[in-house]
Parts: C-alpha cells; structure tokens; sequence
DNA sequence: GGTTAGCACTCAAAAGGTTAAAGTGCTAAC
DNA sequence: GTTAGCACTTTAACCTTTTGAGTGCTAACC
C-alpha cells in the first residue's frame, strides 16, 4: 500500500508544518507555502485521501489537518529528514559539558540528561542500569565500625555502589584482609551473574565468615535490581499549547515524577544502540496519552551503561531530537573510551 | 496592636474554613457554621475592621474575605492549633517506611521526602548539606586502577561520598596503605575544616606523594560545596485550585524542578532545629509567587543531616504540614541514635 | 482522468447581552 | 454594641449573534 509520491510529499509538510506551529494544517497553507504550483482544490482531494487512509484527521470540518499517531510514525521512519545537524554552539555546548563533568559515571548521566533537555526543550529521562552481566573489577569490604564494613563494588564502566555488611564483632582486621583478597580471586573477571553463581569454597579456618560472602552476594543481587533515575525539564512540557489544560498537565507529571513509572517507561528491550522511537500511547500502556518516546541506550565496551529517553507530545521535533540524542550518544561513547 | 479575642476567633475562622475549601468566606458561612450566637452583620463590622488592618482581602466587592499573607503569617505563630495529632495509620506508616529502609543516610533522606510528600499532599524538597564541621572517621583511599583510587570519606553521620583521585603510577601498594595510615591518623576526630587546615607533614621519603594529600583536601573541600538535592510531589500542587493556571503551574515547576534553584530555597539560616515558616513570596525571591515553604533542619549528635521543606500555596494546610515534618524529625532522630 | 474555480455549507471562537446569585455596606431601629 | 432590612455591585452562567476559516462538491477545463 504504497503512497504516492505526492501524497508522501503532502504528508511530509503537513507533519513537518503542524510540529512547528501546532495548527491545524489547512489546503491554502500547503499552496501558499510549499506548493505553489498545484491549486488548493487539488491538495484538499489528497488530503481527503490522506484521511480516508488514516494519516490525517480534522479536529471538526471547518478546520485543517492534523496527522494521526499513524502519520507520525510514517514521518518518523520514511518522511522526515534524518541527517539534521546540530548548529555549532549546539555542538560547542554538548562538548564544552563533557569536558567539565566526565569523573564518574553518575555524574556524566546527569550532565547527559541535562543536556538533552535542554537542547531539545523536552522533558529528559535517564536510568541507569546495573545488569548481571556486568563485568566485575573489584569488590572490597571497608570497615567502618568494629561490627559493620562498607561495600564498596567495582565494575569496568566505574559504576559503582556502596552497602553496609555486618562483620562478627569478633573479627580481626587480618581476617578482613583475608576476606578481601577471598573476594578480589572470586571477582577476578567475572561477571555480576557468575560471581553470584560460583560455588564458593571456604578453607575450614574461615568457615565462621561464610555469611558474610553471602550478604555480599546479597548485596551484589541487591545491586544488579537497584537503578538510578534521572530527571530533568519537567516544567518543559508546558510550554507546549497541547498542555494547555491542567488535567493533561496532571497526567503528563504523574508519569513522569514518580521514578518507578519512569523505570517502567524505560526499562524498555531495546538492546541495540539504536534509537528507538514510541508514537502515541497506543499499545505501549506506560507512556502518557498523547505522548512520544524517543529513547535510545548507550553502551560501553558491551556494558549497558543506561537508557536515555526524551518524552513529549506526538506533536514532537523528531528530528531535532533525534539528532541530538544520537550526538550525545557519540560523545558519551567517545569519553568513556578514552578512560 | 493587639486585636480583640473576637477578632482573633473570626480571622482563626476564616483561615481554618480558607484552608479547607479554598473559597472566599463570607460574612454569613461564619454565623451560620461556626459563631452562631452572633449575626452575620456583627461578623461583617469585624470583618471589615479585619481588612483595615491587612489582615483580609477580597477578591471584589460582591465576594467573602480572603486571608492575607499577613493573616496566614499570624496564624501560624499564634492562631493555629498547634498540638495537632497525627492519626495512628499515619504514625503506623511512617514507622513502618523508616524500618524498612534506614541503611544510609541518603536512603533515609529519600523515604522522608516521599513519606512527607505523601501525608501532606504537597511537594517536598530536601537538600543534605555536608557542613565543613562534619566530624570524620576515616579518609581512605582505595586503589581502582594502577594510577587511580577511589578516595572514600566517612563522617560520624556515616554519611559518604566518592571521588576519584589520580597515584603516581610508580606508586607501590605498600605505599598506598601508607597513605592510608597517614590519613587516618591525621583525620582522627577531627572536623573536615580542621583537616584541611592541617599542616601536614611528612617524612622526606614521602614528599613525592605530597599531592595526593593536597588531592584529598581539595575533595574535602568539593565535597563541603556538593549537596544532594531529592524532591517529591511535584504533581501535587495540580489539585489545588488556585493552580489551575499553567503560567503560575510554569512558575511553580520551574523553580521545584531546578536543583540549584531548590538548593538556594533550602540553604537557608536555620541552625535549630525549630519549624521555620515562610509565607508568601514577599522578602524571599526563592520562593514562587503566592507561595509558602514550611522547612526544617535535622540534626544527629550535633552534625546538620539536611533541610527539609514542603512547598505549596499560601492557603497550606500548615497544622498538617508541622505535624508531619516535626514527628518524621523525631523519627529519624532516634533511628539515627540507635545505630 | 486529473486539475481547477466557484460556491454553499459547517463549525468554532469571539463578542455581546441578559439573568441569577452571592455578598457586601449602609442605615435605622433595638 | 448589635441586628434586620435593603440597595448596590460584581461575577458566573447562559444564550444569541456574528465572523471567519476551511471544507466538500459540482461543473467546467485541459
């Protein structure tokens, strides 16, 4: 069921005129802006057609087009324009960020998603995710107090949490060390996963510590479920006249301030770097009504290092986003490389 | 300029009824559900008087009275009542979250911000200060890779933070451990500003390592000017009336979704551990228009833990609002007492 | 057969007008 | 000092009219 070329091309502006203006796109703006050389009879029997096939709908018969969640996701992966580049104080910008801020791996998801917001003038959402089969550098116990040490776990992205263990009261600081270098022969290039899975054995002298490797794999287990969210330009969403009304607003801030619902929203299967694009609320049941997803999760080295997400009406700068999604990405990439 | 019992009495009506039904009160609402003794005329001289002297508006001629901020500023000092008790399902819950979830500080600070939030129904903001008078236990550093350590800090609130910090790469692991007696003997019950006021000195073999020293400072002080920043509810303040509109909403986002912006609110002079109130916008430039901030400061064994405020419009259920905050304070106090 | 000019038709948004209800301030009497 | 009574004000709700934008259809045109 291909489209003719004219009417790509009509459904092309039609969506690309409506993104920018949030009006109702009628026949006479499509001749006296792009299409100077057909008349205006002839657009409005294509955009009839177009609306027979469900690309386009009138919000009442006196009123222009506006394209449908269908139109949108025609535009998104045939129609629009893919190559948009960033403007170079855009580029500058994004740069000058990362230069600053790239010492731990929180600090760059946070920068990132700053970043992304701000630049696309949508509500940005991160995770950070903590996967089984990331790659284990070191995990060490620190003492705090006599009868309760620090967890400190390191994987090969540098992502890392802290836990309390409790140690025996008894317990000598040479036994400690024993028991971290235990821990750093089990770690030793393992996985999360496989380190949880080895069978661990214990000289007999040691036997009395065997809980505590235990509760590190607890907190390791514990660790791998844990996932920090991000969240920045929340306010952004009203500057948009779709979000004119409160209970729109309402519905758009209850999604996206509760961070389990932002986890939900993004702990999508994308397992490629590819950028992933959701349109309207149909079928995906976490998105806000109305709303588009564009996400897309960064890798390093073969480690998931977390999923971005910009949230926004459908009626959405797909390729402003986009861009600047698949930008960041690089530059994220291209930092962490280099560590 | 003390006003008259009755005078008093009306305005405490006229707040309390203000506060529930976010309708102007009229003259007549006061006979006829709370001083039915006297006649609506009577309440209408007074509440005329009332508006004299600032404390009352009203919307326009043919409306009932509306509390000023000055009104609201009286009430909470010397009209509400203030012994307000917390129902036993609520005091059951917050109990039940902090015994749930107390492993550390920042943990701790998340649940109160969501349990504040959600017994009062408005937006919570919550800003932990690391104070230069943080007393430390230990300063560690923790080898991560041939030329990087992981510095980790530790106060007497167990509160932590991690950062990296570059070895020389010559730097043998007996040298390291080295270090690490150093530090510890030198940060040994002193406070983070006598630590880095320390002169140190060290033995002419380890004068090559002099700038890990300075390195670890200059992350005491970094660590000093950091804060964490949580914040809940944001979508709470949509289900109050006087926010049905997106430019005051706007406004209002704008400010509790930046965290530098929620930061500058929170830092503010309270060093007791005393309720502060902030009524309306009038002499704060921090706070939103028509705004109020109730807050306090939660203290462990003299160390400063973070600020806490809820924020939301002038008509705020300030009774619940001081409840709250003031037994989750208790609460957190003793679990922090008891570990 | 596609394209176009012309025109009747539809609908929403804006503007204007009317009414009803709520609440006050004032006055005169108690 | 308190109260009943009444005139006055103002908003909110409702209805009506007008205006303008945009379409769909038809008949003519190439």
């Amino acid at each position: 069921m291909g489209l003719s070329d004219r009417k790509k091309k009509i459904l092309q502006i039609v969506v690309d005129d409506y993104i920018q203006t949030a009006v109702p796109v009628s026949s006479k703006q499509i001749t006296s802006k792009y299409l100077t050389d057909i008349s205006s009879a002839t657009v409005r029997s294509e955009l009839s057609a177009l609306e027979e096939l469900g690309y386009l709908s009138q919000p009442h018969t006196s009123a222009g087009r506006v394209p449908s969640s269908k139109a949108y996701k025609l535009y998104v992966t045939e129609l629009m324009q893919k190559d948009k580049k960033l403007t170079q104080s855009e580029l500058d910008y994004i740069k000058s960020v990362f230069l600053q801020k790239a010492d731990n791996i929180e600090t760059v998801l946070k920068s990132a998603t700053k970043v992304i917001s701000e630049l696309t003038s949508y509500t940005t959402l991160a995770v950070s995710s903590h996967e089984a089969s990331d790659r284990l550098v070191n995990v060490k116990l620190f003492r705090v107090k006599q009868d309760s040490a620090l967890l400190i776990i390191l994987t090969d992205t540098k992502i890392f949490k802290d836990n309390f263990i409790e140690l025996p009261a008894d317990m000598t600081d040479d036994q400690l060390e024993e028991t971290n270098n235990i821990l750093a022969k089990f770690c030793q290039g393992k996985t999360i996963e496989e380190f949880c899975d080895t069978e661990l054995e214990l000289e007999d002298s040691f036997l009395g510590f065997k809980h505590i490797f235990l509760n590190v794999i607890n907190a390791l287990k514990e660790y791998i479920e844990q996932s920090e969210c991000y969240t920045e330009g929340e306010d952004k969403i009203l500057s948009h006249p779709e979000y004119a009304d409160v209970v729109k607003i309402k519905e758009f801030l209850s999604v996206v301030t509760d961070k389990d619902k932002v986890f939900d929203l993004m702990s999508g299967e994308d397992k490629e770097l590819k950028i992933n694009v959701k349109v309207g609320s149909e079928g995906y049941d976490n998105i806000p009504d109305g709303c588009s997803l564009v996400s897309a999760t960064y890798f390093a080295g073969g480690t998931k290092l977390g999923t971005y997400g910009v949230i926004g009406p459908e009626r959405m700068d797909y390729q402003k986003v986009v861009a600047v999604i698949e930008h960041v990405g690089q530059i994220i990439e291209s930092i962490l490389k280099n560590r």
